[in-house]
DNA sequence: TTGCTCCTCACGTCACGTGAGGTGGC
DNA sequence: TTGCTCCTCACGTCACGTGAGGTGGC
């Protein structure tokens, strides 16, 4: 054994595994690093990105917060925030906006779906006529 | 009376009013225009444009389908197609797709709904353990 | 002359996707 | 050498809103 490991082997991927694994296009990675919302990684010499584990998880988090309807700058804006016990409090705030502004668009999207119901069965009707 | 009126005596307004009355912008319309969705009127000779009640028409046609969830090309696929009998037929089913988008949709705002909901009640008792 | 209306660009928004044109690495 | 991956711009998307800079009309 001439080589001896470092302590902390980190293992490193490129960007197209690091999108593979988070389900996502590599131009997303890259966009979000341009945005803020991801750490530029460490390059090689060749000017490949080089990602860890944290960068996946960052990505991940952003995923299932877009899924519920938080738009980037909101997400940024809590990756920002300093990790103290107001942070939690902050966020279930946010939470309850966000139930609230689903419940209104909620309301919204049923009365569309009932004129465009009531619109289409006059139309029906309106057809039969026609014959 | 030394002048005769033209038998068909048309209203005109300039855009400003046709917007006030529409309830949209002045820049909408000229969006419109530019999109093809509103035909060019004429033009006075300081190149104001001169609008009649069609024009209003059609904005007031272009608010409501747009209310009920129809994209800017679908109405235009709409006002371009031939005003023969299959024209109805043809927006009825269009209605019946823009339903069933919407159903899914419901669906997928319901979802998001639940686990917000369920991510904040475990929030909040984590919180309150922290206590 | 004032001030309101109108005119035509051109850019910004949101969250990326999709080239174009070029290079590293097995 | 091939071909896959990566790089950096730059532009397109959707439906407009908002200036900038200039002019008509009462």
């Amino acid at each position: 054994m001439l080589h001896l490991q470092p302590r902390v082997k980190v293992k490193v991927m490129r960007i197209g595994l690091l999108a593979a694994r988070a389900g996502v296009t590599t131009s997303r990675i890259r966009f979000y690093e341009a945005q803020g919302l991801l750490p530029p990684p460490p390059r090689r010499h060749s000017g490949y990105r080089e990602y860890d584990e944290r960068a996946l998880e960052i990505i991940l988090f952003i995923n299932r917060a877009r899924g519920l309807g938080f738009s980037l700058a909101e997400v940024a804006a809590h990756l920002d925030s300093p990790q103290d016990h107001r942070r939690k409090s902050r966020l279930l705030s946010k939470m309850e906006d966000k139930i609230r502004e689903l419940d209104s668009h909620l309301a919204d999207l049923q009365s569309r779906r009932t004129t465009l119901l009531n619109l289409a069965t006059e139309l029906r009707r309106n057809m039969a006529q026609d014959q």
